[in-house]
DNA sequence: CTACATTTTGACCATTCAGTCAAGTTTTTG
DNA sequence: CAAAAACTTGACTGAATGGTCAAAATGTAG
């Protein structure tokens, strides 16, 4: 039996998990290209030869951990809820992607990277499930906004705002921490950040 | 008089700007550690030893490239006008940069990126000269909010969310062409991008 | 046109790095 | 506890790649 089967034994379970952390931490770092093999293997405490009989190609790795970020990544947008408050849902998925961002940050850059230079290993990703995804709750935002519960904007211009917004505090974290020095490092930095951003954007979506 | 001299020969002049102009396409499209020397070579239409001529490290060539595009990306920053009405100043600000996304997408990947592995050759310039640019416009749009001209919100956040919103459309391309497809083919979809964003962010700091 | 400086390149070198392999060790199973 | 399966690794290989070098080609100043 390979690594590769689907009935995994115990050590199988606990390798495969402390290599999957081991790769995120480095191939946020460095990017696919910037990162080796070695240092994956030494970041999780085994020889590269064994870290290789659990994925048999860097790619493997790579294409494995950008698949579970994926998932948990997106997971907070399907919880915008149709039935539930327009300003409140926004607002509620907005804090929940800025606490992503900073408590995960190296999923977020590990995103951002991939997109960055062409998304080589989830075009198809993007166009099928994330497409279909936004169209969805594109279609709940339209919703909201023809029933006067919201400012007419465009729903996906305003999703790519958010996105965008929530996400610069992980990916630019090194330029947001270089010009705000003493502000990053005190215990409100990330309620002072919500509360501004969550400011202009609701105050830009409420209904006039 | 080797290609490094201060004074410059007419061979040197346009050799080095083929150059740069390739490294842009090469490092933006795959990180530093992802683009070869021969790929810049080749897309300079010229033989690797004779590009190490003109740049004699890899090194060289990224960071002359970066630098210049540092300069270009924050003229219509230090061009925001304290004199100026300030709903129209930032919306002249966002929209100049929302067309340099459009327009030179490279310039802002290879940043994106840059600042994404850590920043290692521009860490000075963004604790430096970047911090200082910042801190002065932020005073600036403090002064506007003192005088009533604008709702109470923190400017660097502000200024951080215009940042991240324009350059989205730059660094996350791929991402948005796979979301809309057709959109992003239209002749007007600029317009369209720019009105969503300025709806949002003019109404959320218009003074209440 | 000549002498000198600049530019260009083929061939080469050293290093890094993804991936292999065969032999050894540990864990599991009956 | 013995045999089989699963796991681990030192030593290695081949390809990619940053950078060198010496000689040839081209450009330029007087």
């Amino acid at each position: 039996m390979t690594g590769n089967s689907n009935k995994q034994t115990r050590i199988q379970g606990i390798n495969r998990s402390i290599i999957l952390d081991a790769a995120l931490e480095v191939f946020s770092a460095y990017g696919f290209r910037g990162s080796t093999i070695d240092q994956i293997a030494e970041k999780a405490g085994m020889s590269k030869p064994n870290l290789l009989y659990y994925f048999p190609r860097k790619d493997d790795i790579y294409v494995t951990v950008l698949e579970k970020t994926l998932e948990d990544w997106l997971a907070p947008f399907k919880d915008i809820d149709p039935a539930g408050d327009p300003v409140e849902e926004l607002r509620k998925y907005t804090i929940q992607k800025l606490k992503m961002s900073a408590q995960q940050p190296e999923r977020s850059q590990l995103f951002a990277n991939e997109i960055l230079h062409g998304a080589p290993s989830i075009q198809k990703f993007l166009k099928s499930n994330l497409k279909r995804l936004v169209d969805e709750k594109a279609g709940v935002i339209a919703d909201w906004i023809a029933a006067g519960k919201l400012a007419p904007v465009d729903p996906y211009h305003l999703i790519f705002m958010i996105w965008a917004t929530t996400q610069h505090y992980a990916d630019f974290d090194v330029q947001v921490r270089a010009i705000l020095p003493e502000e990053t490092a005190k215990a409100d930095f990330f309620d002072k950040a919500a509360d501004s951003i969550l400011t202009i954007l609701l105050n830009g979506i409420m209904p006039r």
